[in-house]
DNA sequence: TAAGTTCTTGCATGCGCTTGCAATCTCGGT
DNA sequence: ACCGAGATTGCAAGCGCATGCAAGAACTTA
């Protein structure tokens, strides 16, 4: 408990043995003996001693770093998806250094140059338009990469996503059944892969129903957008107004619900039914009580964070993975009236 | 461009110097002339050369890392502070390492341990209960920590808050001046500095005013004992319901509309105004739509990294700074009517 | 043009730790 | 009491870069 810096090299003296020995001590799987292992122990512990991890890092190559990069924490999808993996790598003896790549749009590139320098052991990229030379740097560089909540189409590049399709799908299979026929969509922005999949199984479901899209506005995940695709499709020069509606994401979803209601003066579920895709936070609050396609980000979480310590710990028969998450469909208030009595 | 590990020595041979000569070329403020300098970028370039930020830290023993310690990343006002916050640093040549402390009450003090093993440069603490043990910690260590959105009594430490005594206040003077007589208030957790000023702030604003708080319920910053002290406080056992209600975080006061509308039947600004802080996106929602205390997250993020750098800089010389931040108060439909044209 | 400055540069060492290798120990089996 | 396999240990050479120092280069000034 004493101050400044202590070194392994101190801690030997004290303890009699040498620097190696001290060192060993505190690498899992090094050859010591109890003895010696007690005596550093006790040493390490009178001075305060504690492995300089960076030291660690250059000289064994490995830094129990891990790059995230992220590009938007405004979706509440992704401040919880972050808590998570940082919790659960922090449980795997890493951390997370944490790369914003919000700020413009060519800039990525520059982002993982600036990673790259910190010898991260693995990246993952959260909801990141990945290019291939940023694949290929990172690959050229010997670092595992995994993208969340994005799929490439690129193979040899692990993703780990909600089974998107399936998603909408079920979506276009609960609106059908609940007897909607004139059903619109607000989409998100096409470079998500996201945002093409949940379409691709939406529309996919509505045509097993002999049904199409009755509607198509674009909100490009953005909530401004999104209220004026709502404004367009449901607006007092619109005409047919569909009876449902689906929202590529629930932040998109809430605007939209909030035009609906608040400047149009519709009811909900009554005049129209609204559904989101994530399951956020505010999703299950009082004044929206959205049903929604729930992301199990636990579960995306723990995939991502073993894809990515399996590559890291076995980098040639690595495989990549392609995973695909199924999450179910949350009934609540905005499609039908007294589902949710509330219970809470 | 090209792959694995290049060397500062391998560039040093390409381009014809001394390895030295290619550290300084990358050195800022290093003696290099231009001729050798060129040579040097040159070679780098060709070979794909970036200096290891790690090899580099161990050498020099500034690291460029800030650990960064977060408890929850639920009250939205955090994903945007943390946004903010490490693209500030991003753009002064720093990076943030994240640590979560939300897992064990008492485990903040092994987060500290892990943060010292990457040698970071400095720590920002986000509303994290301190003890004294982990400044000293810190402080025998030499890194520099700054307080972010939490005071602490005792001194040596910089704080960044808002003005939360300020705060409370604005919102006793602006209800009073509404004309309420009978006046609520939902607190947080009593070991937060911020629950604290901000109830303190309350209270001398209604004294000023010849009142007192009428009701007094506790949600500790968790929105189920948020709803639960809605509940007590306006159910149909309550008596003397106030007439508005001041919450100590945009959160709860969002769990409590809830409560008060789809529980209880309760129009909200005509039965009870209500009086959030923080001013957290859902705040602007068109549901809520909640008159709040706006936290300016942006001036409170340039303190912090403003503080931090400066103590960096000039350990010897530096003060500890107590920066409170004045925050306006927002009004929103929650407490008047027709307040909130709604232009956008 | 020679002396005096100021710049550049390479050398060598060190940051704190890991790790291959060879020397030394330990101990069971006989 | 002796032999050999396996477990421990110390040695020494790095990991990739920063930096003090002294020598050499370039530039001033009179």
């Amino acid at each position: 408990m004493v101050s400044a810096k202590v070194t392994s090299l101190q801690v030997a003296k004290r303890a009699g043995v040498s620097q190696s020995a001290v060192s060993r001590v505190f690498t899992p799987g090094a050859s010591v003996s109890e003895k010696t292992a007690n005596k550093v122990r006790r040493a390490a512990d009178a001075l305060g001693y504690r492995p300089n991890v960076l030291a660690r890092a250059v000289a064994s190559g490995r830094s129990r770093i891990i790059g995230l990069v992220v590009a938007y924490l405004d979706n509440y999808f992704y401040p919880e998806a972050l808590e998570k993996l940082s919790t659960a790598l922090q449980a795997k003896g890493y951390h997370v250094l944490i790369f914003m790549a919000s700020l413009t749009a060519g800039n990525i590139d520059d982002v993982v140059d600036e990673i790259l320098d910190y010898q991260v052991d693995g990246i993952v990229f959260a909801s990141v338009a990945m290019s291939s030379s940023i694949v290929e740097r990172c690959q050229g560089a010997g670092v595992p990469i995994v993208l969340f909540n994005r799929r490439q189409d690129m193979s040899g590049v692990s993703a780990i996503t909600s089974d998107n399709f399936a998603g909408g799908r079920k979506v276009a299979d609960y609106l059908a059944g609940l007897g909607h026929r004139r059903i619109g969509y607000i989409a998100g922005w096409e470079g998500a892969s996201t945002q093409r999949d949940r379409e691709a199984g939406f529309r996919s479901g509505l045509k097993a129903h002999g049904l199409e899209m009755a509607a198509r506005g674009v909100g490009n995940f953005d909530t401004q957008q999104a209220k004026q695709a709502a404004r367009d499709m449901f607006g007092p020069s619109a005409q047919h107004r569909p009876t449902a509606l689906f929202v590529a994401n629930d932040h998109m979803a809430i605007s939209a619900i909030d035009v609906l209601r608040g400047e149009l003066g519709l009811v909900i579920p009554h005049d129209v039914a609204v559904v989101g895709y994530d399951d956020v936070p505010p999703a299950s609050w009082g004044a929206y009580d959205l049903t929604t396609v729930r992301q199990r980000a636990n579960l995306m979480v723990e995939h991502t964070v073993e894809t990515l310590l399996a590559e890291i710990g076995q980098p040639e028969t690595f495989e990549p993975r392609q995973i695909a998450i199924d999450g179910p469909l949350v009934v609540r208030g905005s499609t039908e009236e007294n589902i949710n009595i509330q219970a809470n």
